[in-house]
DNA sequence: AGCGGATATGCAACAAAGTGCATATTTACA
DNA sequence: TGTAAATATGCACTTTGTTGCATATCCGCT
């Protein structure tokens, strides 16, 4: 959005750093599951910017404990700082780049009954992933009503995750409704 | 996030092109403004694709009327037959790319105070979006119970954005108020 | 001992998206 | 009549993301 400090994925990688070190393996499996909802990830685009982020001084790997192979990563001082200066810049919002409303918007090209489908077909999706993250709000904050502030840190970006999908279904709904009616009015009498 | 058809931009266009012929200039306008719920993108790349869009003959010149020098672009049949194509194959929704979820992740690394106003800064923001949609959704939809199967298919994806929007006020709020709570708890004695 | 699946890492080529720079015309208005 | 803002178009470069490929280890099961 705005031309100082983009980026993203680097500042995603060091930002989960910040819980203590990782393999990119393991990152990789965080960004597909635990913080899907507001990133991911391939793994190659993981291992590619780690490179790039220790050639840079910004992680560094850890001393292996002989017995494995897997490389973990660590911020470094200048890692931590770099990471510091971009939270403190103030950044514009994104905007949602959702298919499923222009397939809606272009919807007069293909029969209600496809379109429809494909609503019922995002409605399940969205709802399955919302049982995810419901669960994972679940087991990592039983009382949300009395969280620290470190713990609210976490708590929101789930959050946030859970607001989404919870209005991704619903809106699925609404439009399977507002669409079937319309249809009928029309056809019918 | 599939690996058939993906692509997007060029979809975009096309399907904005199904409204009648329109210059680059403009089709940059629209999606800055009135469908940038959903979409976005610079001039430089609308030109781009649709000079790629012409190459592959989904998009032609119209003729020019002589008196401006503004160049605008229609749907070929192609280029038709290539949107209902897109529009019919499922697809998966993508991820929600906020880079303030990050920063509020990565919060600790700056003071609450920071934190804070960076959150109030995006709760104004929304709600002036959610403004601009609520206006777009008065003017062109009066009457959202009686709309035509066709109106609902522009009528939702705008109703999403205002969907969209509203949370995001809602949770930068929540979000403000949490973090306000927390750290008085914390601080005070 | 062999097999399959998860763990773990990475390169190379390519496609898509974003940023910076450059420029010409038109329109309103002072 | 100058000039500033909006309209209008485009190239070149850079960064990001995707896809296909290649490999090696570890763990549990049979």
């Amino acid at each position: 959005m705005q031309g100082v400090i983009a980026l993203a994925l680097s500042h995603a990688i060091l930002a989960t750093l910040l819980d203590g070190p990782v393999s990119g393996y393991a990152l990789m499996k965080r960004f597909n599951s635990a913080i899907g909802y507001f990133w991911q990830a391939s793994h190659q685009q993981i291992y590619r910017e780690l490179a790039t982020l220790e050639h840079q001084g910004q992680v560094e790997r850890m001393p292996t404990d002989g017995q494995t192979t897997t490389i973990r990563y660590a911020l470094t001082e200048a890692g931590r700082s770099a990471l510091t200066t971009w939270v403190m810049q103030p950044s514009e919002p994104g905007v949602m780049r959702e298919d499923v409303l222009l397939k809606v918007r272009a919807g007069q090209l293909v029969p209600p009954a496809t379109l429809l489908a494909e609503l019922r077909h995002r409605r399940d999706l969205h709802a399955k992933r919302l049982l995810t993250y419901q669960e994972l709000q679940l087991r990592n904050f039983s009382d949300p009503e009395h969280l620290s502030y470190e713990q609210c840190l976490h708590y929101l970006p789930l959050m946030r995750g859970v607001l989404f999908e919870t209005e991704n279904v619903h809106w699925c709904e609404q439009a399977i409704q507002m669409l079937e009616n319309a249809r009928q009015l029309q056809s019918g009498p």
